[in-house]
DNA sequence: CCGACAAAGATGTCAATGACAACAATGCTG
DNA sequence: CAGCATTGTTGTCATTGACATCTTTGTCGG
């Protein structure tokens, strides 16, 4: 038989083409970049003709929204994950959400972009817009909690937390383009939190 | 400036294939992208054949670093010319440098992003991050000039104007994928400098 | 004034790629 | 077990970036 190196002897339909070049994209994205990323070379690393993913993506595209997909999914359990551990406290919840979110995206570079970029251009599915306010729907709900306890500033939470994001992505940018070492992200991060989150308070 | 559109009667040799190139390249990458973007598609724009442009640019990267480089040309000219405008007051300042960063960005939302990807990509030209700093540099000096007038937080003026700038490069992002409409963006943009200009007020 | 040489274009070719059209094997369902 | 929808396969096409030659043009030295 073939060589077996993870799944078993592979039948002559594959049996999860979809999953596994899902998977060989989400390694290649990251080290070929989302337009370099080969169908064909996807296809010969998981073993199958060329034409084969057609039937599971329609285009490159389907694929690279699939990517995105599963992205928003991942994040969106890593940001819930972040306040659920960090306690009632709004700041420390804010602190948390902040820390999860950078390293979520410094750790997938070019899958953040991916995300991002997929999301917008006019024609993306639903589905990853819908994804994508589902991914950051409990960082919301969190702000509206912290301006139900008193703890910020009136308005729509959208509004008021859509500066924060502005500030994290906009330094995840400097970053992932490399010019903040990982330290540097840590302590301007704190920086603008502490700057951010003050000007949350609302003035008394 | 020869703003001929249809040029004169191109000799056999060109005459300007560069800049001919560089025009049509501009105007295409916003259209199609930096990635869609094809040289043998712009020489027949031009008019010359497919590997003429060959001569001119190496590689279609080196197309593309040309573009980031004039780019940074236009960028640092605007930012200058922001800041001249301004006045002497330091927020005043600060704010017009906002605007007319975030107004080059999104009036230019492609080559934005690929001046700042062509920038980092190990491996990119030195003169790029050269054209780059040269293009942040008057900014960087209204900092430390604030800094010198006793109105900006002391510390190293990159690590202090870089948060900020973050903040601005995010809303940008957010803004050139179609989640902020214009008006959305000017409104945060003025938020977001207002907080932040607190944020680097000394503390009395 | 002219002949050599460098610069700038033109042609031709190659391998890779995404997309698509048939066609074949498989497996499920009746 | 027969028929049909899935899923893969083979074959093909146009496009593209890159490169190797030529060929034309412009310039400069003699």
């Amino acid at each position: 038989m073939s060589t077996d190196l993870t799944t078993t002897a592979r039948p002559y339909h594959h049996g999860n083409l979809r999953e596994a070049l899902l998977a060989a994209a989400e390694r290649a994205l990251e080290t070929t970049g989302a337009q370099d990323l080969s169908l064909r070379e996807l296809a010969r690393e998981v073993g199958v003709s060329h034409a084969a993913p057609r039937r599971h993506f329609l285009d490159k595209q389907a694929l690279l929204d699939a990517l995105a997909l599963n992205g928003f999914e991942q994040l969106g359990a890593v940001l819930a994950e972040s306040i659920d551990n960090a306690g009632p406290d709004f700041d420390a919840q804010m602190l948390s959400l902040a820390r999860a979110y950078t390293g979520y995206a410094t750790a997938h570079p070019a899958l953040i972009e991916l995300m991002f970029a997929a999301k917008h251009k006019a024609g993306g599915p639903p589905e990853l817009t819908e994804a994508g306010e589902r991914a950051f729907a409990p960082a919301l709900a969190a702000v509206a909690a912290g301006q139900a306890a008193g703890v910020v500033v009136p308005g729509d939470p959208e509004r008021v937390a859509i500066v924060a994001f502005a500030a994290l992505q906009g330094l995840v940018a400097l970053a992932n383009t490399g010019f903040l070492g990982e330290e540097s992200l840590n302590d301007l991060l704190d920086d603008a939190m502490q700057r951010l989150m003050l000007g949350l308070q609302p003035r008394s």
